[in-house]
RNA sequence: GGGUCGUUAGCUCAGUUGGUUAGAGCGCCACGUUGACAUCGUGGAGGUCACAAGUUCGAGUCUUGUACGACCCA
């Protein structure tokens, strides 16, 4: 029997239990983990996360980044391809040292205080202990990540490829010592790369100081600079030989106010005689730029700040700092030093200067320049090998301005500055012997050194530790085993897309890419997805020292995971950043919210007339028997399933290894896939096609309706096919319910629908309904126009030409239950008082409306119907007239213009015709 | 200082190689609980596509300039 089934879903839709039942479930059966050997037989796709600090927490550029990442995953999954997406955390040398080091500061000490091998030992602890939260919070927003590949930076097996990476660099002859002038973060107490020290635009002052000749008291030269505290390291004063103002003073010497160290003035092209006074003081200890000119003239280079930022003579020094100013901070050194210079009479002026002073990005802290020795990677030969896949078409970044960025900055490669002074880190692989009698130069090893090889006597390790970014960089490779040659390694590299934000396009996507292309001679990925970054209503990121931060598990918890992951699905566009209010989530998330309820109700609704008895195949059914509405969404899915696609794809260059140039700016359109998927379920399964099917539904048995419950079925598994990448939790739960859904199969694992007929085409069947959907609408909008009440019948008469007429009448009762109406065919307009609209084709809908119907609104609507109408015409009849139109246009669409014409043509006799009648 | 991008409905954004009457979500207005859904339904209002010039039969789309804004690099 077929009376409808229990309702077995409750009536608003539990995010909560949803999720607690479905994730562990997909884990259990090992949904998300994927397989090397299967990757032989099925196309593997790869994306690696990018690796959050392993003590960070969730925030809202996670929850992007991430759902973005599970929605290509599971897209791909469905898709039939072995999908590997690799999680993993990052040690995060400087920030994790960092928040300990707080920790330690709470309590009065320093890792000083510790030692080296305690204070490892307790980062590790603090690491075990409270690290790799993130990871489970990803869970909580659905990831589909294969947590049995969980890598860490840090894991002994990723130091070992760290390990490999510096030694082959080294055999390579990339990485070497370096002595020159590197930023330094005096409050971490270690060097920064070039990356790490970020600009921040500061409106600072510009001293004039004023130097006198050591010949000739009476003349002096002025000097320009931002940081007055330095000048007691100052060797010389540089002019531009160009410039005529101090032609005759090159070659003589000025006496240093404070300290009177006498420097020679030297010519110098570097120097720029518009900034400032055109004339510079040189200070190689501190300043990169400085530090040139001191080699380029074999000047002395004093070292006048120390590591900590204090002002002393720390090297090559003896004489320039005063006992007053020795021991003094550098900020307080330059008030000091201000003072002194101003009683000297030295200080000429004060300006306020706007420039960029370079920041920590771990601690904001103004970085210091400092001349110390360095281990550097010279990328040169790197870089070059990143920049041929790119333009060779191995590589596409989308958007694509962002490759234009890439090129830029890896033309303009620096040495990589790759040690740091901290503790927590893969320590630099480096052995020295401090046998004065041993000429052992250093030892470059992949494994522990514990005797020097020459003397055999003892060796001391390098101090620093390397650059997180160094273990960043191997990710795509280190994760599956590299250096060895592992089942995971050859299934898995290279990966296929790289999801990031573009703030670390240089940290870390460069890079990965020099580092795939020179290690393993392929680049780690084909597609670098760069998307937005979240910010509030203001368009200020979100961040936590703001406040106005959301967190991602309070949008869990209040709407659900795929609330949260539908609302930031459905508003990225590519590349463009995503704006929610930290002030009103109820607003920001209603996109989520209301379009998981609406698929709630859909299912709810859907699932109770569909029941449970089995479904015979849609393959089985004779399409004789499909009606029109069944036709049309038929073909409805279709579209869906080829728009999905082409949002989404291609999922890599159709040749396996390059882009063509039609291929590389495609796919990727999250926005327009949500967008294809939601029109489906939503505007036409459930506005239209669900409406329409409700009288066969009711029916209680009966051939059609198992016909209409097959149909049903079929286009909403479709739609939860489509719609899983982006809400799994509520298609899962719905999908279980199906009734032709296998017993232990999951929707996480189906399969990605395909179009059945391939172009998505309206079949000739379907257009009937096109055509009952025109009426419905027409009906509906008389019906608003004169308030009509809602629960009234009305009548209505459609005038349709023959063929259509024929095609309508089968529609004549979905129609009338759609407008509430009691719908009548004919071949003429009877005319008189009624209300009446042009619909398309020549069909015409006449509603009599008696005693209703306001003969001046009807005419006042034609009227203003017909003159938009004929402004257009005139504007068409005018494109083909003109001979260079019809002569230089493509035929085709000369023709359908001119068909066009005369349609509106025929439209506007008819309105004028209707407008007489009306007694205009 | 160098570079990149943006400016389309009240807000946030789509609009693929130039070619019907420029779309969506949110918001707004009117009506409404007809056997899934008021986190909803139905109907509707709202845009000289920043400005100026140019190319073209034809420009939101291509070129140049201007204004404003954002980001990246030095």
């Amino acid at each position: 029997m077929t009376a409808p089934e229990t309702n077995p879903l409750p009536t608003t839709y539990d995010a909560g239990s949803t999720e607690s039942t479905w994730y562990p479930r997909w884990t259990e059966h090992g949904v998300f983990t994927a397989d090397a050997e299967r990757a032989a037989t099925r196309e593997p796709f790869v994306i690696v996360i990018p690796p959050p600090n392993v003590t960070a927490v969730l925030h809202m550029g996670h929850g992007l980044n991430n759902t973005v990442q599970d929605v290509l995953i599971r897209w791909r999954r469905m898709a039939g391809d072995e999908a590997l997406w690799l999680p993993g955390t990052d040690h995060a040398g400087i920030a994790t040292q960092n928040v300990v080091e707080k920790q330690l500061a709470a309590q009065g000490k320093t890792r000083f205080d510790l030692g080296r091998g305690p204070f490892v030992e307790k980062v590790a602890e603090f690491v075990d202990h409270t690290g790799g939260e993130i990871l489970n919070q990803l869970k909580a927003i659905g990831s589909s990540a294969d947590w049995s590949r969980t890598a860490y930076t840090f894991s002994p097996a990723l130091s070992k490829s760290v390990r490999e990476a510096f030694v082959r660099l080294h055999e390579d002859g990339l990485v070497y010592k370096g002595h020159r002038v590197i930023h330094w973060c005096p409050r971490c107490g270690t060097s920064l790369s070039d990356e790490e020290a970020e600009f921040t635009d500061t409106t600072g002052k510009l001293y004039h100081l004023k130097y006198t000749l050591a010949d000739d008291p009476t003349q002096s030269i002025t000097v320009a600079t931002t940081r007055p505290e330095t000048m007691l390291g100052d060797v010389a004063v540089a002019v531009n030989p160009e410039d005529e103002r101090y032609l005759a003073m090159i070659g003589q010497e000025v006496v240093l106010p404070i300290n009177g160290v006498r420097i020679p003035i030297i010519a110098d092209t570097y120097t720029d005689a518009a900034f400032g006074t055109g004339a510079v003081k040189i200070t190689p200890a501190h300043d990169a730029n400085d530090f040139e000119v001191g080699k380029r003239h074999q000047l002395t280079m004093p070292v006048v700040i120390d590591a900590e930022g204090i002002v002393r003579e720390v090297e090559d020094a003896a004489g320039r700092v005063p006992a007053t100013l020795s021991g003094l901070d550098r900020a307080e050194a330059r008030t000091a030093i201000v003072k002194l210079l101003e009683a000297e009479g030295a200080l000429v002026k004060i300006e306020p200067h706007a420039h960029a002073v370079r920041h920590c990005y771990r601690c904001d802290t103004v970085v210091e320049p400092r001349l110390s020795d360095q281990w550097f990677v010279r990328m040169r030969p790197l870089a070059d090998k990143a920049l041929d896949v790119l333009r060779g078409g191995q590589l596409r970044i989308l958007p694509d301005r962002w490759e234009a960025v890439y090129v830029n900055w890896l033309e303009g490669i620096r040495d990589w500055n790759i040690s740091r002074q901290i503790w927590w880190g893969h320590r630099v692989p480096v052995w020295y012997c401090d046998n004065p009698a041993c000429s052992q130069e250093p030892i470059v090893s992949r494994t522990d050194v514990t005797a020097c090889t020459s003397c055999h006597g003892p060796v001391r390790q390098d101090e620093d530790v390397l650059d997180t970014w160094f273990s960043s960089w191997l990710w795509p490779f280190s994760t599956l085993g590299w250096p060895d040659a592992t089942p995971d390694l050859k299934a898995f590299y290279p990966g296929d897309v790289l999801v990031t934000a573009p703030e670390i396009l240089f940290f870390w996507v460069s890079r990965m890419v020099m580092s795939g292309c020179w290690f393993l001679d392929q680049t780690p990925f084909h597609t670098v997805y760069l998307h937005g970054t979240v910010r509030d209503m203001q368009h200020k990121k979100m961040s936590k020292s703001l406040g106005n931060g959301i967190d991602p598990l309070d949008v869990v918890k209040l709407y659900g995971a795929d609330a949260l992951r539908w609302t930031m699905v459905a508003g990225l566009g590519l590349g463009v950043d995503v704006m929610l209010d930290p002030n009103d989530l109820d607003k920001s998330f209603a996109p989520g919210r209301n379009f998981c309820t609406k698929l709630w109700n859909i299912g709810r609704f859907l699932l109770s007339r569909v029941g449970t008895e089995p479904l015979q195949p849609l393959s089985s059914i004779a399409p004789e028997r499909l009606t029109a509405a069944d036709q049309w969404i038929l073909d409805r899915l279709d579209q869906a399933v080829l728009d999905c696609d082409a949002a989404l794809g291609p999922p890599r260059p159709a040749n396996g290894h390059t882009w063509t140039d039609a291929e590389r700016g495609r796919g990727l359109r999250l926005s327009e896939y949500a967008e294809a998927a939601r029109r489906f379920v939503w505007n036409e399964l459930a506005d239209w096609y669900l409406e329409a099917l409700k009288p066969r539904l009711y029916a209680t048995e009966g051939e059609d309706r198992e016909v209409a419950r097959t149909v049903l079925a079929h286009a909403f598994d479709g739609a939860l096919r489509l719609l899983q990448p982006m809400v799994p939790f509520i298609t899962e739960a719905l999908w279980q319910q199906l009734p032709n859904t296998p017993a232990g199969a999951f929707l996480a694992q189906a399969a990605w629908p395909v179009a059945r007929r391939g172009d998505g085409a309206a079949s000739a069947e379907a257009q009937a309904f096109e055509y009952a959907r025109d009426a419905v609408q027409a009906i509906r909008s008389v019906r608003s126009e004169y308030n009509v009440n809602p629960g009234a019948w009305v009548d209505a008469m459609l005038v349709a030409p023959a063929p259509i007429g024929a095609l309508l009448d089968a529609q004549v009762a979905t129609i009338g239950s759609l407008a509430r109406a009691r719908v009548t065919l004919a071949a003429e307009n009877p005319g008189g008082a009624s209300a009446q609209l042009l619909l398309r084709d020549g069909v015409e809908l006449v509603v009599p409306l008696a005693g209703m119907v306001d003969l001046e609104k009807e005419k006042q609507r034609l009227q203003v119907e017909l003159d938009q109408l004929d402004a257009q015409l005139q504007a068409l009849d005018g494109r083909l007239a003109n001979e260079k139109f019809v002569s230089k246009a493509p035929p085709a669409l000369v023709e359908a213009e001119r068909a066009k014409a005369g349609e509106w043509r025929a439209r506007c006799e008819l309105m004028r015709t209707k407008l007489r009648t009306l007694g205009a």
